[in-house]
DNA sequence: TGTACATCAGTGAACGCGCGTTCACTGATGTAC
DNA sequence: TGTACATCAGTGAACGCGCGTTCACTGATGTAC
């Protein structure tokens, strides 16, 4: 029954992507090793083969969203309006298995443990950089607080709106935060010469 | 061993204030009934007297810190820029246990049952109005915009504080989130007559 | 290139602990007369 | 007002399920010669 190398890799790959789904859809404690293992297509006994323990797995299940993520929002429509178009959305507040790992995980993540949350860390800095390069203002300092502003702006509103169990209510959130961050940028960019 | 009538409902509340502290500080999931019931004094045998299973505690334990929460919202320094000088602090992201129950369990309550999505949706309308109602914009829609997406604001960006490993980075998003809202208040403010 | 042997990825049964829940019990409270 | 009885809040032991982890095993892969 021994699998390849490369056989093993590929499904270290498969444990690791049903892993960072199952764990933003439902929770990290609420899911189980054997659930993960079953996404992926294997059964429970091999889980340690790949990883020290269920933590060891949600650390790194977490540092490869966070990564993907970021690639997302290098290659995608640059500029902090663009994300909110795109981060805003109810198709994003109704995918949490694929979104936003900060917006499905931020409140368990806060609690984790230190090797989830340095590498989280990490990803919020590189975040911050990556907005700021690309924001509208006229200081660095400004452009700064810009980036974090409106990212933690996006993160609450998705996370309020995936609360609200009236549907209107949860629209109503995404709509007026994506209307507040646009009309800021425009007005901010209007000031540029 | 009977407790009179008054000592129940005294220790009931007991209970719904250690399991409003615990959930917060430790995620709903890793704080057992007994966990409860031993913070607040009691041994778990009793639980069921007060309660029909755990998501019923949860459900109650979040309607509660919730209700508190908007009363000393109401209670406190009226505006947003007041609300964000006592949120955006150190001291508020380092005491969960007693801070903003959106930012402390929010994630986990967009997985939650109908029941506590429903308490804490009602409660995230009023502070929508609550907020809109002292806002400084010119029109509704303005006032309301102001109002989702500052607060919005202000949960994210303390639980990216709370996940933030790095001292400096958490103070830094803390902040710059801070500095951020402040300046587009003072600027929305001198546009007024 | 082929053969013999060691390695080890994945299987599925089993273990054991933690935790939600139940239950018999105690004795103080509340109530009926 | 006092007495007899029923109620029931809280106790602590016990139950049972789920889940993380372990382990003996299988057979394909990799390696040494």
């Amino acid at each position: 029954m021994r699998n390849s190398a490369a056989k093993k890799d590929a499904n270290r790959q498969l444990i690791l992507q049903a892993a960072g789904r199952l764990f933003r859809e439902k929770g990290i404690e609420q899911v189980g090793v054997a659930d993960v293992m079953r996404a992926a297509g294997m059964t429970h006994g091999g889980f340690y083969r790949h990883f020290s323990d269920k933590s060891d797995l949600a650390t790194q299940a977490i540092s490869q969203a966070v990564a993907v993520q970021q690639e997302a929002a290098i290659n995608g429509a640059p500029g902090i309006p663009a994300l909110a178009e795109s981060y805003l959305t109810s198709e994003h507040r109704d995918s949490i298995a694929s979104g936003c790992v900060f917006a499905a995980l931020g409140s368990e993540a806060a609690r984790g443990h230190d090797a989830s949350r340095a590498a989280m860390s990490q990803a919020i800095r590189s975040q911050i950089d990556f907005l700021a390069a690309g924001a509208a203002g006229k200081t660095d300092e400004q452009r700064r607080q810009i980036a974090v502003g409106s990212w933690s702006a996006m993160i609450g509103a998705l996370i309020l709106s995936r609360i609200s169990e009236d549907a209107s209510l949860s629209e109503e959130i995404l709509h007026e935060t994506k209307g507040w961050l646009l009309s800021q940028q425009t007005s901010i960019s209007a000031d540029r010469p």
